[in-house]
Formats: structure tokens, C-alpha cells, sequence
RNA sequence: GCGGGGGUAGCCAAGCCCGGUCAACGGCGCCGGAUUUAGGGUCCGGUCUCGCAGGAGUUCGAGGGUUCGAAUCCCUUCCCCCGCACCA
């Protein structure tokens, strides 16, 4: 089809829907309520969120025809900071940013001088996503669209957090986050020029003393504490005494400003240079008194600045020191080893620096020595049993924490990899929030209520199962408020703003009244209306519920929901999160039912990313190869939980194959009246089709289901059409089968399916024509096994054929005699097929015919193993007539061969061949 | 490191849970043929190796084991992908 004629099909097939998906309550008629984590509207869409939205959209259309009421929302996600950043960069006219929304996205530039609001963007790209929502032809109830920052969608968020502050599940605490001093703001991953991948580290701070000065030196690995044998510093390196929250303490320049962002009073004394610092003895109670040595690899910037040396278990420390000591310094210094590791000496840093040679402390496998001496400690190691014999991954926790108790340790926050740089182009460094609000998954209670719903939620694939159970296990605080970004204000604290991933749980309920809601002043959104409207909790000085009790019936009459889809990596947060909000929100009787869970997309192998440009708009797939196409193939290339690879030449064929269909289907409509020879194989075999079909879909698999209802049935017609008599096409039967099978794809290619359905003279809708319904009564066992046989039989004759080197004249089909049969018989019912052949023997007329009856058995078992149980079933629940079968089928297999066909008894050949002949395998020869 | 999921013929990908249907579904690609003979579309056939009778041999990351029999069960081992949070 033309692209042009193909595109007015779409459009006239759209019109004809108008907003037949806008979904009431029927009371009395089963509801079935899908829901798909809403878009955040922020650039174009691509393939890979076509899938996201089609899968459910073909679910949503297969309950429709099967006589469900279908909810099938859709709503806009635009709270957070990512629009901010991107505001901000097209107003500052950032070359990189106005490439991708100009170029790839294709955003006028009047209207992307509009964005620098970022309102503009999430509206604007709120309507485009729609219009391709619409073009891709998902079957959407449009009427409840709303965003996240409505302000009805905000009082529904307030009322949410309120219940939650309640139950005292939302509480203060510090946060470290990443922070630019000079926007004065925390900053996310969108907002960094560099090093977005640097995690923060929490460092324990241990306190050396010298004289009235406190000497911190930060480390991630506390317990090492007791084999510490001196303190390194930068010698080249400005150093400053600082008064810290009453103490004075000496760390580098960069230290001190630092420490002033993390909860701590600093006010800097006097400057001290590295090397006056250097051969000064400190003391630790636990690591007694050490001298301050000089190291280059020290870095100022580097939380204090200052480090603590265990040569026995840091291969730095041990390289530094060995290089004084070669220049014949500090040689009184010894190794303090504390941690016994199974496969390592006793001091493994030292095993480590000497098997991999390393002369000095500038060689660059340092880091990757230090690592592998990490891991193996971290993993494996134990303290020494005079400190206690514990696990290093136990005591690295129970000394930071008897530190800090103790010792006058604290904390300090620092990233891994540095440097951390700002948009702005500043330094970011690690701030403590105060008074940050979190969610308390961490609550073991909380937990248990989660845990106690789980088992009876439906999860797709079953494998996830596992990934969510340990999720809740491992969850810990979350920090869900934020100074910047789009949201809703915190009710009892709005310099704080709820941050997306929490005001995006319970949200599956909204859409149940959402376009209701719309309706009614904000003002009347109080706690105590939702208490009702969501609880059917009725406060004494609720007013309002005769204007809300039709909302409350509709979201009883929907919810809960039967199924959520979302990504894979979504698992551990959003789809987590919500089973929490709502464990804690809805009775037991309103938990989620189900949620299907997505793999990812690839574009021609590599994964797709938009800031890459590696990206296929679905747009722009809709307007090439159509949206039956576009959908098809996306629901065919794999499952909805696999990853799915796009690739263009694929899509082509796919393609062809719809239109393959369509010409099918086209061509029936003018068929004669006849019927045939196989026409009642053709329905029996539908019947299995649309069984198995239909029960694919039921368990989400679209790539499967496509393989019965598209392949499985082309199949079949292609060996209906070769057994026709010489000049039929078809007749009666071909024209029921479509009106099946148009119904069976219609959820996949609708735009096709509907055209088609109003061209075989339905009346109405095929969006809405009823499921076909598998018939038993038109099983044809029987029929089925005999049209097996014959494309059994022709298959060997065809392979024998070409193999023999003769020119052939004729074919002998000689069909096995009826003892054999009975030999075959009794061993496929045999419960121990292998001790079978005793059992054909114990048969006195089987015994007679002696050797010839003990092979016929052998080869019978090997038959019946090679060939399909099912069919293996059949022929004992059928008395196949193989001869008759042959007998009428003569003219077709002469077609099809090519040759003259002779069918006969095999007693009665004389062709030597002919003593073969097997049940279901007859005996060929060729003359 | 922790947790989850995988490795199947040129590619993608079924099958594994419930061992014999498996030389291994299906699609793509490739090769050959047919067609009102366009290298395009459609249809038919082939596509691990060998084979003048429908068969045999060797394969399902690697190695070992259980079994009459293993891609499928058990053990060991190598490799790959995903998530690990304040980011949607």
C-alpha cells in the first residue's frame, strides 16, 4: 500500500473510533483496569516507548472483544528537576540542547523559544505524545488525561502524604546530597558537566590527637585502625587549624570549606604547610602513638587530606613506606597486621606489591592493587582473634560505630570519583540537608504488610518474583522531598516540594475519577473528601458527599487495578514503591492484582538512548511503515518482558506479511460457495488456533499468541489451498476462517482488521465484536491425523526422491497390516513403553509370527518416541483407515509427487520395501 | 561487592520448570527453482557433516556426573547483560 492511501486508511479508521475507548462501569459486566507507568513528556517518543504503551494497549483490546469494560488510562508525568535543567540550557542557548530538541525532536523554534518555561516543554510535549499515542492507535479513554502538577492532582498528593505523615511513615533527618555552591542549589544527574557517575561515600573520620589539635583522617575502613602505623601528609600541601564546632582540628584548606557544608561550625585559625607537620607524633587510644610521615599520593582534596597508614593491609601505605625506607628512613616502622585472610600472607598488602613487582608508589596498578586486596579482605578476611575474631565486613561497621562513640569519630560525606563539576561550572561538593523528609520503607512493620500482600499479586514474567521479595527486603529511607523541581508542596512543610518517584504511587486511583474531578473547585479537595471518596471514611463535618458519591462509585467499580506495566528497572523503586503507598493507604481488598514487567529496547543491537541520538522516533516509524506494521512487529520480535531489537529490514517483512494477510482475506470475500475435501480440517484446526491463542494473551504473550493467530493459521492455509482439486482456490470454509482470524489479529493491527471487518459486511466495530470462541464440536481428530499422514508421506517421498540418482516412473505407498497396528497400539498404552516389546510377546498370535513381531515392536518404540505425544494420543483414541485415507487423497498425491501413485496393502506387495511399512509410516517404493 | 537474569546452529529466537516429540518451532539473511521469466513481489525447495531409500554422525558456553536416553536434572567452571536509590 501506498504511503498516502495507507496513511487515509489510518485516519478514516480513526475517525470511525472517535472516542469509543472512553471507558464507564457497567454495573453487572466484569471490569478490567490496565495501567502503564505514565510518560514524563520531556522530548519525543521513540520505538522503545511505543512498546511500553502498545503492549497494554493490546491487551486492553483483547479483554474489550472478550466482553470486559476496559480501563485504559493514560496522564503525564511532570514533577521533578530534569524540565528545569532543560529550560534552563535552551535559554541559555546551549548548542548540544537546542540539537536535540530542534533536530531530533523537531521543535519549531518559535516554539522552542517558548521552553524557556518549563511548563511549555511538558505542555507542549504533553499534546505530541498524545497525537502519536493516537496515531500508533492505542485504545485509550483520553477523558481522564491529567498532569502531576493539576491542582487537583496536588490536593489528591497532599491528602496522600497527610495520611501517610499520620502513620507516621514520612519523617526528618539529614540527607547528604550533591550541592554547587555557587547556584546555592543540590544539583542532579542533568545538571552536572561532569562526573554524574561519582557516588557519595561515606567516610568514618578517626581522630588522631596532637597536642591541642585533633587530627582526622578519613577512611572507609575503620577497623583498620589497630595496625596503623603512622599518618601520611602532603608535604607540598596547605594545611589550616580550624576551630571545628569547639575543637580544633588541622585538615587541608579544601577539607575545612568542605566540612563547613556538612553540619559543622568552621572558622579557619592560621595556615600550616605540610612539611611542618611532617615527623610530629600523634596518639590514638586504639592505635597509640605514630609519627606523621610525608606522601606524595596524599590528595588535599580528598575528604581531610589527611591519611592513616596501614601498610599491613593498604597497598599504598605499604609502597609509600617502603620508599622511605630504601632511602634509608623510618626504618625502625613495621607492618601491624590485623586481618588474616585464607590465601594471602600475613600482610597481604605486601604479598600483593611484591607479586606484582611494583618498584614505587607512582605505579599506575596501585589502584587496581589496592582493590584486589580490598575485595579479598572485605570478602573472606577476620580481625585477629586478640581484637575479636569478627568478619571484616562486620567489624568494618562495629568499630566506625564504636568510634564514633567512643573516640570522637564522626562522619564525613565525599565522592568517589572526582572532580564533580556544575553546569555552572563551578565544583559541586556533598552537603548535608537538614530536616530532609523520608519515607520509611526501612520499617520493618511497614515491610511485613508489603510482604503479606505479595504472594497474591499476579507478576509477569514469574522470575521477577524474586527481584521484588528482595527489593522490600533491602529498601531502605527515602528522601522524598526536594528544594527544586515541579510538584506538589509539602502540606506541613512547603519549602519542601515531593519529588516524583513518591507522588507517582497510588496514582492508578486518581485515573478512576479523574475526569470527574476535573470538574469540581480544588477548594472542595480537602483530606476529608478523598477520606471518602477513597476510604469511604465520613467525617462528621464532611459536607460533601452527595457530590462526591458518584466519584467514590466509580472507583470502587475499578479499582483495584488488575494490572500495572512498567520497565524492568523499575522494579526496584516505582513499582516497589507503590505496593508500599498502597499497603499503607487502601484496605486489603483494594491491593494491586498484577503487574507485567517490561525488557528493554534495542536499536539494530545497541541500546537506545536519546542524549546519543540513538533513537527511532515512533513517529517516524508510524509514517514509514504504518502503524499495523509498526505494532505488529513490536509485539512479534519478542515477548513483552524481552528486549526487543528494532531493525528496519525486519520491519519491512512484517510489513508484507500484514499485507499478505489482507489479500487473503480480500480475496475470500469473492470466493465461491463450494466446499471441499479439507474444509472441515481447516476449522478443526482454527479451534486449537484460537484456543491457544487466546491463552497466550490471557498470560501477556503477544509474541507468542502472533505465532499461533498469524503463522499458525497461514500454515494451514497454505496446505488447505495445495490440497484443493486442480482449479479451486477455496470456498465456504476460507470465509469463516477469516471472520476468526480478522477478530484474532484485530487486537494487533487493528487499523487493518477494522477496514477488513467492515469489508466482509460486519456491522460495527471489530474493536468490539466478540472474541472468537473455540468450537468442540468441530474437532476432527480423525481428519486431522489422516492430512498428517499425507504431508507426512509426501515429505519422505519427496527426500527419497531426491536422493536416488533414477529417473522414477511410479510410487508404491504400502500401508502397514492391521498386526502391526495392534503392536503399536499396545505399546504407545503401555506405562513402560520400554519393556514393551515382552509385553507384544506375551500374545499368543504375536508370538507365532515370531522375529518378524519382536522387530515390528522395536521399530514401533522408536516410532512412537520420535513422533509428537499428541499425536501419539490420537492414534489411540483413533482408528485410522491409513488405506482409505491414501485411497481418497490419490489425485492430490499424484499432483504433488509427480508421479503415478499405487496404494496397497504391504502383505500384498511385491516389493521387498513394503515389509517396513509402520502405523503412520507407511512403506515408499520407487520404481 | 550485593541482588536478578542469561549463554541454543550466519543473525534474532523457541525449547528447558514436567528428561525421549530435538538436528532442534518461527523469523531474518543466504542459495536454488517456479511465475504473464525485473536482480522487486509472491510461491516452492535448500541452508551442521556425510549418505544412490525416508537414514547415520557430531552439535545446544566449557568440563564432569546421574540415566537405557539430557539442550532439558545435579556438580564445577568461564563469559555476558541489568538494578544498587534520591534520578525519571
Amino acid at each position: 500500500m501506498e504511503r498516502d492511501s495507507m496513511q487515509s486508511m489510518e485516519a478514516a479508521v480513526r475517525e470511525r473510533w472517535g472516542d469509543a475507548f472512553a471507558a464507564d462501569p457497567v454495573p453487572g459486566t466484569a471490569k478490567f483496569y490496565l495501567t502503564v507507568a505514565y510518560p514524563y513528556p520531556s522530548g519525543a517518543m521513540h520505538v522503545g516507548h511505543g512498546r511500553t504503551y502498545l503492549v497494554p494497549d493490546v491487551v486492553a483490546r483483547f479483554w474489550r472483544m472478550r466482553g470486559r469494560r476496559v480501563l485504559y488510562p493514560m496522564a503525564f508525568h511532570v514533577t521533578g528537576a530534569p524540565v528545569i535543567g532543560i529550560s534552563k540550557r535552551i535559554a541559555n542557548h546551549d548548542p548540544a540542547a537546542i540539537k536535540l530538541y530542534h533536530g531530533l525532536y523537531r521543535v519549531p523554534m518559535d516554539v522552542l523559544e517558548r521552553f524557556v518555561d518549563p511548563l511549555e516543554i511538558v505542555r507542549y510535549f504533553s499534546d505530541e505524545y498524545e497525537r502519536v499515542m493516537r496515531m500508533a492507535g492505542l485504545s485509550i479513554d483520553w477523558r481522564r488525561r491529567f498532569t502531576t502538577v493539576d491542582p487537583h492532582y496536588s490536593k489528591f498528593i497532599e491528602w496522600q502524604f497527610g495520611r501517610l505523615y499520620e502513620k507516621g511513615y514520612v519523617v526528618r533527618g539529614a540527607h547528604p546530597v550533591r550541592y554547587c555552591p555557587l547556584c546555592d542549589n543540590p544539583v542532579g544527574d542533568h545538571d552536572l558537566l561532569e562526573g554524574d557517575k561519582a557516588e557519595v561515600i561515606r567516610f568514618v573520620l578517626v581522630m588522631f590527637r596532637l597536642g591541642d589539635t585533633l587530627v582526622p583522617t578519613a577512611t572507609l575502613r575503620p577497623e583498620t585502625v589497630y595496625g596503623v602505623t603512622n599518618l601520611w601528609v602532603n608535604p607540598d600541601v596547605m594545611y589550616v587549624r580550624a576551630a571545628v564546632d569547639g575543637e580544633i582540628w588541622l585538615v587541608s584548606r579544601e577539607a575545612a570549606e568542605k566540612l563547613a557544608l556538612q553540619e559543622h561550625e568552621v572558622r579557619i585559625l592560621e595556615e600550616v604547610p605540610g612539611s611542618a607537620l611532617v615527623d610530629q607524633i600523634v596518639t590514638h587510644p586504639l592505635a597509640g602513638e605514630v609519627p606523621i610521615l610525608p606522601a606524595a599520593f596524599v590528595d588535599p582534596e580528598m575528604a581531610t587530606g589527611v591519611v592513616m597508614s596501614v601498610p599491613a593491609h593498604a597497598p599504598f601505605d605499604y609502597v609509600a613506606l617502603r620508599d622511605l625506607q630504601q632511602e634509608g628512613r623510618y626504618t625502625e616502622l613495621v607492618p601491624r597486621p590485623l586481618i588474616t585472610v585464607d590465601g594471602w600472607g600475613e600482610c597481604p598488602a605486601k604479598d600483593a606489591v611484591e607479586r606484582a613487582k611494583v618498584t614505587n608508589q607512582h605505579d599506575t596498578r596501585m589502584d587496581a592493587l589496592t582493590q584486589e586486596v580490598y575485595s579479598a579482605e572485605f570478602s573472606k578476611g577476620r580481625l585477629h582473634d586478640r581484637l575479636g575474631g569478627a568478619t571484616v565486613r562486620e567489624a568494618r561497621d562495629t568499630v566506625g560505630e564504636f568510634l564514633c562513640a567512643e573516640h570522637g569519630s564522626t562522619v564525613m560525606y565525599e565522592f568517589d570519583t572526582r572532580p564533580v563539576v556544575c553546569r555552572c561550572s563551578s565544583r559541586v561538593f556533598v552537603k548535608i540537608l537538614h530536616d530532609q523528609w523520608f519515607l520509611t520503607y526501612s520499617d520493618p512493620a511497614w515491610k511485613d504488610q508489603v510482604k503479606a500482600y505479595l504472594p497474591d499479586i499476579s507478576l509477569v514474567p514469574p522470575e521477577v518474583r524474586a527481584e521484588f521479595e528482595r527489593t522490600v527486603d533491602w529498601l531502605k529511607d527515602w528522601a522524598a522531598t526536594r528544594r527544586v523541581g515541579l510538584g506538589t508542596r509539602l502540606p506541613w512543610d512547603p519549602t519542601w516540594l515531593i519529588e516524583p518517584l513518591s507522588d507517582s504511587t497510588i496514582y492508578m486511583a486518581y485515573y478512576t475519577v479523574a475526569h470527574r474531578i476535573r470538574e469540581l473547585d480544588p477548594a472542595l479537595l480537602t483530606p476529608a473528601a478523598f477520606d471518602y471518596l477513597f476510604l469511604g471514611v465520613e467525617s462528621p463535618e464532611f459536607q460533601d458527599r452527595e457530590l462526591l458519591a458518584p466519584l467514590r462509585e466509580e472507583f470502587l467499580a475499578w479499582y483495584p487495578y488488575d494490572y500495572r506495566f512498567s520497565a524492568k528497572d523499575l522494579i526496584s523503586n516505582h513499582l516497589t514503591f507503590q505496593l508500599f503507598h498502597h499497603a499503607a493507604i487502601f484496605p486489603p481488598e483494594l491491593q494491586p492484582k498484577g503487574m507485567v514487567v517490561f525488557g528493554m529496547g534495542l536499536l539494530n543491537g545497541a541500546k537506545m538512548s536519546s542524549s546519543k541520538g540513538n533513537v527511532f522516533l515512533l513517529e517516524d516509524a508510524l509514517a514509514e511503515f504504518g502503524a499495523d506494521t509498526v505494532r505488529m512487529f513490536l509485539m512479534g520480535s519478542a515477548e513483552p518482558w524481552q528486549d526487543f531489537d528494532w531493525r528496519n529490514e525486519l520491519v519491512s517483512s512484517t510489513r508484507r506479511q500484514i499485507e499478505r494477510f489482507e489479500a487473503t482475506v480480500r480475496d475470500t470475500i469473492a470466493a465461491p460457495d463450494t466446499s471441499g475435501p479439507v474444509d472441515d480440517w481447516l476449522l478443526s484446526r482454527l479451534q486449537r488456533h484460537v484456543t491457544r491463542m487466546t491463552a497466550s494473551l490471557e498470560s501477556f504473550q503477544t509474541r507468542q499468541a502472533l505465532q499461533e493467530a498469524f503463522f499458525g493459521v497461514e500454515a494451514d492455509l497454505r496446505w488447505y489451498v495445495r490440497r484443493q482439486p486442480e482449479g479451486s482456490t477455496g470456498g465456504a470454509a476460507l470465509r469463516e476462517l477469516c471472520s476468526v482470524w480478522v477478530r484474532l489479529l484485530a487486537p494487533f493491527i487493528p487499523f487493518t482488521c477494522e477496514t477488513l471487518w467492515q469489508a466482509l459486511g460486519n456491522e460495527g466495530l471489530v474493536s468490539f465484536a466478540p472474541w472468537p470462541e473455540a468450537d468442540p464440536a468441530r474437532d476432527r481428530p480423525a481428519l486431522e491425523l489422516g492430512e498428517e499422514l499425507l504431508s507426512r508421506t509426501v515429505e519422505d517421498v519427496e527426500s527419497i526422491l531426491k536422493l536416488l540418482p533414477i529417473t522414477p516412473s511410479a510410487v508404491e505407498i504400502a500401508v502397514a497390516p492391521a498386526w502391526k497396528r495392534e503392536i503399536f497400539r499396545t505399546i504407545a498404552a503401555a506405562d513402560d513403553r520400554n519393556a514393551a516389546v515382552r509385553l507384544v510377546m506375551q500374545n499368543e498370535d504375536m508370538r507365532r509370527r515370531g522375529k518378524e513381531a519382536a522387530d515390528a515392536a522395536k521399530q514401533c518404540t522408536t516410532l512412537i518416541h520420535r513422533l509428537p505425544p499428541e499425536l501419539v494420543e490420537n492414534l489411540l483414541q483413533v482408528e485410522l483407515d491409513e488405506a482409505a485415507v491414501f485411497a481418497a487423497a490419490r489425485e492430490f498425491l499424484e499432483r504433488a509427487i509427480g508421479l503415478p501413485v499405487r496404494i496397497v496393502g504391504a502383505e500384498e506387495s511385491a516389493h521387498p520395501k513394503a515389509s517396513v511399512a509402520l502405523p503412520f509410516k507407511p512403506a515408499i517404493t520407487i520404481e
